[in-house]
DNA sequence: TTGCGTGCAAAGGTTTTGCATGGCA
DNA sequence: TGCCATGCAAAACCTTTGCACGCAA
């Protein structure tokens, strides 16, 4: 409810970063003094960004970890879908007529409507698809 | 490798409750003796289950615990997406060709493979619509 | 017999909580 | 001034790991 000074660190950081992902840790060594003050502070901002939908929560590369990235104001993540690439761990913001047409149809035909910041495809992005056909050569 | 009987079981255990998400906590309390024991047995072959993709790895209703639900044998869940609600916790197997296309299209226009046992759609079921409208007037 | 799987206990890591203090409105 | 947010430390959780033993092949 009040505006803080932390408040104001963590989006400023993030609007900063806006393509990129960060663990809590990774936020906590850039953010806090370096004794690694301020977790507490950094857990119960970031739960409210997420659920606000200014943050997107993400899992990381290792299938285990969550990272987190901007979603808020200034970009489209509430209208697109995302794709994540599960080797190289970038993000793609996907505007795609055709997948507005399916978001029609699931929720006319099978009766289920998306919620789009909590949803994310992962895979196999292009560029590590070549990486790996160089491999298999 | 080897075929243990803890392996046995806890294969059973899914298998009996096809359509059903436990926690690991969960399996643990139904499998393993009143005091809890063979805790590292059950993560050892969970990951394994869920890596082999015998099992698929999902979030709870809180967005924050890990659940885990059958897709081996006998299911056909490396072949279609799974939508879930976030509001009953209820997964939904959604073999639509539709979702096929726009797989194909995302490949083809995008060059982005989707990973189907990683993904999963989140949103809500109609169901749970169905309450929200009622809470609603 | 060989060596992987198991079970236990301990360690490791992440996230939450209680409480006194600080700072916004 | 009133009240929410912060910071710290401790607690609570969840998951992994080391090691000796058991059991499948």
């Amino acid at each position: 409810m009040y505006k803080t000074k932390q408040q104001r660190q963590l989006l400023d950081f993030f609007q900063k970063n806006i393509s990129s992902q960060f663990t809590v840790n990774e936020i906590i060594s850039q953010l806090c003094p370096e004794d690694g003050a301020g977790r507490s502070t950094i857990y119960r901002q970031i739960s409210k960004m997420a659920e606000s939908g200014t943050l997107l929560k993400l899992t990381g590369e290792d299938g285990k970890s969550t990272v987190y990235q901007y979603s808020g104001e200034g970009t489209n993540c509430g209208e697109h879908f995302h794709l994540k690439c599960t080797s190289c761990g970038k993000l793609i913001h996907l505007d795609c007529h055709q997948l507005e047409k399916i978001r029609k149809h699931i929720s006319k035909e099978h009766n289920f409507t998306f919620d789009i910041k909590k949803t994310v495809l992962y895979g196999t992005c292009s560029d590590c698809k070549k990486d790996k056909e160089k491999d298999d050569e």
